[in-house]
DNA sequence: CTGAAAGCGCTAACAC
DNA sequence: GTGTTAGCGCTTTCAG
């Protein structure tokens, strides 16, 4: 590997000069700065990052915590921040949280304090308290997505919001037997996503002067098989049956649709059903939903990520923690309720 | 940040010694082993990445090349290799290649030239020539998973047993009819996935002496857009119709089983399909599959970096490019021909 | 605008 | 077994 003396003496000037040229930090004359760039090219220099990162303290490297890698919500998310950070010559590397509770200490513990990366971006992942603390010791820019911390900087959408756009589409449709998937009331304390969107629901039922009726909530674990499971038990009880279902996530709505479509129920015209996302399946199964911009979440953090970088030893202002976009996209899986 | 000679003050050591007892490289007593954990537990050291990697040439972190983060399959052997890396206490850096020409060639003459990691796993790539150069040049192991590269070292399962086997599947259930969604023959000269898989298929059609039917032949991309699509012409067209579908994915499949469904097939008694992969949907889709595994396929692709740099500095010999397992896992999409 | 030189925090010979 | 010490390859004052 070719050092930064060799460059240095191919260009005819000092280390000092090739690693201010190269960087571009501190001032160099734009004949100097020319020779250096075509020594380092024709040498095929490359900076070290750990001598780079041992002298200055910038490691050009972001952590991402990440609960889920296999699904799609998150993969996608991960893809956003990966590209912004690699167009601004930043890397990533990638830290799996998962169940196993010795692994998942090891990274706040060990794996994240060996000072290899310059921030974190945490990805939809509850945090418990201790975490939190380890994660703020480490006195580097955070910045979480989804899931309101309030010791963290966090982008986030009005999940709330969100799932009451959903319902109030349902709602002008002419729906008032609106069934709910997702969430059951008993995590009603968590205030975590799955939650905040039965909140949203059922807001837009009570403003409509629709009373909430249990017979019509199934709770399921945002799988496609969590849906078509909810969405049969909805469908096939005897009694009063939705003329609308409303899925917490697209993943669940896709399965109430192949369940609605099993028990021989049209989609839109016997049973609408509106998802939340913006799940890349949901074009082909021209699905409704409230999309959420995945990508654009991970993009936006990872600018978010990056100011507060620039800002620690530029001179610009910390981000303020946005509100993400969401917008409803209205498909072939909903329609007006049928006379 | 505590850094090591505080350990050593605190244990009464110097710092080489805090150093071999942390790393386990040289000897130490048992008691001043013990010694050392103690301060440096008691202290919360952890050791400086870059300063540890610029002193050793360890990185203690290798680089994962992913053509596609949002897709079920590489997101999953991602994840394979993820926490494989992570218990043995190495970080992992992502490089999303993406299909711009110029943040995917950053890739190979900046981002990875940087001596950050040890090794590189590749994960179903196609390489260009020079950038597999690129690659070799750095000097380091390389482990490729996928796609055969006659330079690099490869895991790869076979695929064109695989299609075999899902193909004779399907003639040992009686079916001679039998439909290919996958590439197209335009592309026989790459020698890639998809090609092996068509290949598969008409060996095994051929060994059972079923000449070819290019009527039966439908080009698709690989999503289950792609295979709806693909299965639509195929048993939409009049004359002839099969009586089983291969699908060379399972996202295809699961496109070809919902095409059918549509159409008013009955899967299976109507129209048999197989797909390959072992994609999570298949089960809910009951769908007969060949899966491939690769949730291991990145564990033992991790396994072999990690072989391949313990050999470098410790005596251990490489591994054996292995060749990959495969199953035929019959599920509720195939039966035997009906009449 | 540029050069000299002192580290950054560790590891690895080399002694003892 | 353990300490001393010379770097690893850069960046960054500090001079000039």
């Amino acid at each position: 590997m070719v050092s930064i003396d060799e460059v240095a003496r191919h260009a005819g000037v000092s280390t000092a000069t090739v690693s201010r040229a190269l960087s571009g930090r501190g001032h160099v004359s734009e004949a100097t700065r020319a020779r250096v760039e075509t020594a380092a090219q024709a040498l095929g220099y490359v900076v070290s990052a750990s001598a780079s990162s041992l002298a200055s303290g910038r490691m050009r490297n972001v952590g991402v915590l990440v609960p889920y890698l296999d699904r799609w919500f998150f993969s996608t998310v991960l893809s956003g921040v990966a590209s912004a950070l690699m167009r601004r010559g930043y890397d990533i590397t990638l830290y799996n949280l998962t169940a196993d509770h010795d692994a998942r200490r090891s990274i706040f513990e060990t794996f994240l304090r060996r000072q290899r990366v310059d921030g974190v971006i945490a990805i939809s992942i509850e945090l418990g308290h201790d975490e939190t603390d380890r994660l703020l010791e480490l006195d580097i820019p955070v910045i979480a997505i989804g899931g309101p911390n309030p010791r963290l900087t966090t982008l986030t959408v009005d999940d709330v919001a969100v799932a009451r756009l959903a319902t109030e589409h349902l709602l002008a449709l002419g729906h008032r037997e609106i069934a709910h998937i997702g969430a059951s009331h008993e995590y009603d304390i968590d205030f975590h996503i799955p939650t905040h969107r039965r909140q949203g629901f059922e807001q837009a039922l009570a403003d409509a002067g629709i009373p909430a009726r249990t017979s019509l909530y199934e709770a399921a674990d945002f799988t496609v098989a969590g849906g078509f499971r909810a969405a049969k038990q909805l469908l096939g009880r005897p009694g009063e049956r939705p003329t609308a279902i409303f899925a917490a996530s697209d993943e669940m709505a896709i399965g109430a649709l192949l369940a609605a479509r099993e028990l021989g129920y049209r989609v839109p015209e016997d049973l609408s059903v509106v998802g939340i996302d913006g799940h890349e399946l949901g074009e082909f199964f021209r699905l409704t939903t409230v999309d959420q911009f995945p990508l654009g979440q991970g993009e936006r953090a990872a600018d978010a990520i990056l100011a507060e970088l620039e800002a620690k030893d530029g001179g610009a202002l910390p981000v303020a923690p946005g509100s993400l976009p969401y917008d409803l996209i209205v498909r072939g899986s909903t329609a007006r309720l049928h006379g």
